[in-house]
DNA sequence: CCGGTGCATCCGGACAACCGGATGGATAGG
DNA sequence: CCTATCCATCCGGTTGTCCGGATGCACCGG
């Protein structure tokens, strides 16, 4: 069958689709916007990140079509794209929240837990 | 307000959570678990990763709590321990089978995309 | 008791992702 | 125009994460 190598794909789409949640700062734009559109510099002073380090991320967002992008004035607002989205990302916080100590104290992926 | 702490704690707990299932091998183990319980060895020959990966991503999913083991003669068995969270996966596989195209093409989550 | 299977962990080594700081382009205002 | 603001991208350096191969322990069968 043709979906042979799909299969393969889809984890690796999924994995990617995950990953990219998978940044604190990443996620907390992601809260934000779901709250409303922002600017780069509202995002800038509500997240605490360096500007570059804001624009960067939103850029990876932007290329994974999370968020879209409207110029006002000198500003660029940026919203979320798909609710959807957002609402994987809402589950999955309530899920973390409860495994909360767990996962924070998990320092590394890779060897050294407990 | 006492949230304060709180908020970047969920950030954070928030990426890890999904930065566990930001790696195409753990998904495909997650897949496969939520069909039903497999043997280390399994879950080796259903994925054709090597057994020392598959048992180190089976330790980091141990820890975070996502499986559970129980012994069975010399073999381990693995289940799901969240049914919530195989939810979560398969909402996000569904989203990222969407914009499969996108992710895949994204290479790196960094700078270097087109 | 002994050999074999099944699993967990350790050991470098390689690369991807993150970061802060600096540069450069676009836009509006004086 | 000229300047200041806002944003995107580049650069070098650091750390985290993944990997294959090898070692060691637990358990079962003979």
């Amino acid at each position: 069958m043709v979906t042979t190598t799909t299969a393969a794909s889809v984890d690796l789409a999924a994995a990617r689709f995950f990953r990219v949640l998978g940044d604190p700062t990443r996620v907390a734009i992601l809260q934000l916007l779901m709250q409303r559109p922002h600017s780069v510099s509202e995002l800038v002073e509500a997240t605490g990140a360096r500007q570059s380090r804001v624009s960067t991320h939103l850029a990876c967002l932007r290329w994974c079509e999370f968020v879209t992008t409207e110029r006002a004035g000198r500003k660029v607002i940026y919203s979320i794209t798909d609710p959807e989205v957002g609402e994987v990302l809402r589950r999955g916080m309530e899920l973390a929240q409860a495994r909360l100590d767990h996962l924070v104290a998990c320092e590394r992926i890779g060897p050294e837990w407990a």
